[in-house]
DNA sequence: TAGTGGTCTAGACCACTCT
DNA sequence: GAGTGGTCTAGACCACTAC
């Protein structure tokens, strides 16, 4: 096998959408309809759909909910050790962010108990919410704050930086502890409420925050599409 | 639609990988053959293997060549803020690690130059590796290395820690400046090299070395299989 | 050589979005 | 209501792996 036809189909349409071609992505950024596009390279929707699932893999395409396939925007850099607000970041890099609060409730959380080192049934401050870019959904989060650290926490709004307001109204001085990373499929409510297929590529971000007396605070579960960010951590030099 | 039977399939497949059961995964961690599994599911490989490749982005399982789907081991932690040699971490997470070497040459690379701050035709040691964890090719990587700060590099070795060598043969005290982490889908040499399909989800990581007196000293891409580990960043409390 | 995964065809119906 | 992506069928041939 020389090649296979639909890695043919992945070069001319990676070539495409480097340009900006209207013939082949309109000025929403949106792809010909697949039966289109299988017309046009002679192939059926099927194969033509490998290709398109290569790009997606690749980042440089995605789809949303029924409505086609529409180029990516750049990857947001993100530094997950950084404490800039996530509406401070955005916006330093010339894009415009938006934060919906989905839900506040109380509740435990095992995994957010093991990680701040408390008892697994610790009631937590639960408040998910989910996070734009240029008007593009690119994660939704789950935070899980700890009660004594912030009574009345829950009378507040989220829809602007949480740590900032645990500074100000709390004077908490706030710190990581650890970050982990790790590339998952989004499933359920987590692919729902970012209108994406099940099974979509992801990035699962978890952070555990202390205050400055090492007391817990606030864990943090962050599901973004995978084309959504490139990480970037600087660091400090030690010694 | 209640639910696509495929999701049906992806399901009751997860499940069974949660046990030992022989009947679905055999004890070299390989499942039955795409024939066998559509037909078992009443299906057509094509639905079969929508399944199939929901688990792939989970994480769960994966396929070598042609030879079929296997269950993934669990992943490999990995702090690429340490130092630690891979050799290390891999073994004090109980795991078997191994490296190949796959080139040793001199070359110039833009990529590099510019994260060193170097001109863009600076030359550098170029080595290419192949790292293995439990006898299963992990990742590949490719290291330039500055020719001044290890004059004769390339006549040594490879298959060990090179941080280690650079240590004790030429002195040097080294720390990260950056580490950038991306999402990719791995083509060309480094699917190839691994073993895997163009188009199989990969993370790419790249790290920017400096010695004890600020002077580049190494630029490292690093690209992985994306089930093969797990990020985890502990970090100092500073302040 | 037999069996496997990789690729591909030529259709079909459904659920949803857009207008 | 028209058009789109999402899902699915029932086959086929090829390249490669394992034996």
């Amino acid at each position: 096998m020389a090649e296979a036809y639909y890695l043919h189909v992945t070069d001319k349409l990676r070539d495409v959408l480097l340009t900006d071609d209207t013939a082949w992505v309109n000025d929403n950024g949106k792809l010909p309809a697949e039966r289109e596009l299988a017309q046009r390279f002679e192939t059926t929707r099927v194969t033509l759909r490998q290709a398109l699932a290569q790009l997606e893999g690749e980042g440089r395409i995605h789809r949303s909910n029924r409505r086609g396939w529409f180029v990516s925007p750049k990857r947001l850099e993100y530094d997950p050790t950084r404490d800039a607000g996530f509406n401070d970041y955005v916006r330093d890099q010339g894009r415009l962010p938006r934060t919906e609060v989905l839900s506040v409730s109380t509740s435990s959380h095992p995994p957010a108990a093991k990680a701040l080192g408390l008892v697994a049934d610790q009631t937590f401050y639960h408040i998910r919410r989910r996070r734009y870019v240029d008007e593009r959904a690119v994660l939704v989060e789950s935070l899980w704050v700890v009660p004594e650290r912030a009574p009345g926490l829950l009378d507040e709004r989220f829809d602007f930086s949480l740590w900032k307001l645990l500074r100000e109204k709390w004077n908490l001085r706030l710190s990581h502890r650890s970050i982990s990373m790790v590339s998952e499929a989004l499933q359920g409510a987590d692919a729902r409420e970012l209108g994406v297929a099940a099974g979509t590529a992801g990035l699962n971000i978890c952070r555990t925050i202390l205050d400055g007396d090492q007391r817990p605070v606030e864990y943090d579960e962050e599901h973004w599409l995978h084309d959504a960010l490139s990480i970037r951590v600087e660091l400090k030099q030690h010694r």
